[in-house]
DNA sequence: ACCAAATATTGATGCTTGTCAATATCCAGG
DNA sequence: CCTGGATATTGACAAGCATCAATATTTGGT
C-alpha cells in the first residue's frame, strides 16, 4: 500500500466526489457515478481504475453491474495521517537545534 | 480552504516528506528541507509555496531564515476526511435502491 | 447463438506539473 | 552601502494526467 498513491488517487475533484458518495452510501454501482461526476463513461471507468489500483476502493461484480465500496485499509491510513498531522500541528518546536552546524555564534 | 487543493498539495513524494518531517519536528527551517528531499533549492521553494497556498503549512520569518509549521486547520480537515472514510468503509450498503429507475422487472 | 446493456481499453489531444539553471529579492553585519 | 547567505521568481523543458470518441469486452436474457 503506497502512501503517495492513495493521496494522488484522492487528489482529483471527480475521484473525491466518488469517494465521498461511497462514504455516505456504503456501496454504489459504477453506473451511478456517471451522473455524479458530469463526465463521460470512459472517464468514470478510468477514475475508478485509479482508485482501485491505489487500494482506495474495492469492486465486486454482481451480474452486469459492478459495485464499489471503500477499502478499510486505506481509509484507516488516511485517518492515521490525519492524526499525525493534527498532533504535529500542536507540537512545541523541538529546540534541539534545527540547524546546529550553521548556528550563528 | 479548498478540499482538493489540500490533497493535491499532499500528493507528492517530496511534499509528503516535508509534511512528515514537520509533523515530527513541529517546526523546521526551510533550509533543512533541501537535504531531506534530495532536490534543488528552487524546487524546495516551489513545493513549500504549493503547501503554503493550499493552507497546509504556515511560515514565519525570523531573520534570514523562514520557519515552517503545519496549519492546524488543514490538519483537522484531513483527520475529518479520515474519519469520514473509515466510517463509510464500515457502513452497511444502503438498500435504498442504488439504481431504481433501471431495476430489472 | 444473438442481442442489448454495463464496463473496459485504446489512441489522440490539450493542460498541468515537477524539475533545474539562472537570476532576482530580502535580510543581517561590518 | 556593500557583501554574503537564505529564499523566491522566471523561463524552459519533459513527463504525467484528465478527457473524449471510438471500439472492444463481458454478462444475462431470449
Amino acid at each position: 500500500m503506497d502512501d503517495v498513491k492513495i493521496l494522488q488517487a484522492l487528489a482529483d475533484p471527480r475521484r473525491l466526489a466518488i469517494v465521498q458518495q461511497l462514504a455516505s452510501s456504503g456501496e454504489v454501482c459504477a453506473c451511478d457515478f456517471t451522473d455524479c461526476c458530469g463526465v463521460s463513461q470512459p472517464t468514470v471507468s478510468h477514475h475508478l481504475k485509479v482508485l482501485r489500483e491505489a487500494g482506495v476502493v474495492t469492486s465486486e461484480r454482481r451480474g452486469t453491474w459492478i459495485y464499489y465500496r471503500l477499502d478499510p485499509k486505506s481509509a484507516a491510513w488516511v485517518a492515521k495521517l490525519g492524526h499525525l498531522l493534527t498532533a504535529g500541528a500542536q507540537r512545541e518546536p523541538k529546540r534541539v537545534a534545527t540547524k546546529p552546524e550553521l548556528a550563528r555564534t
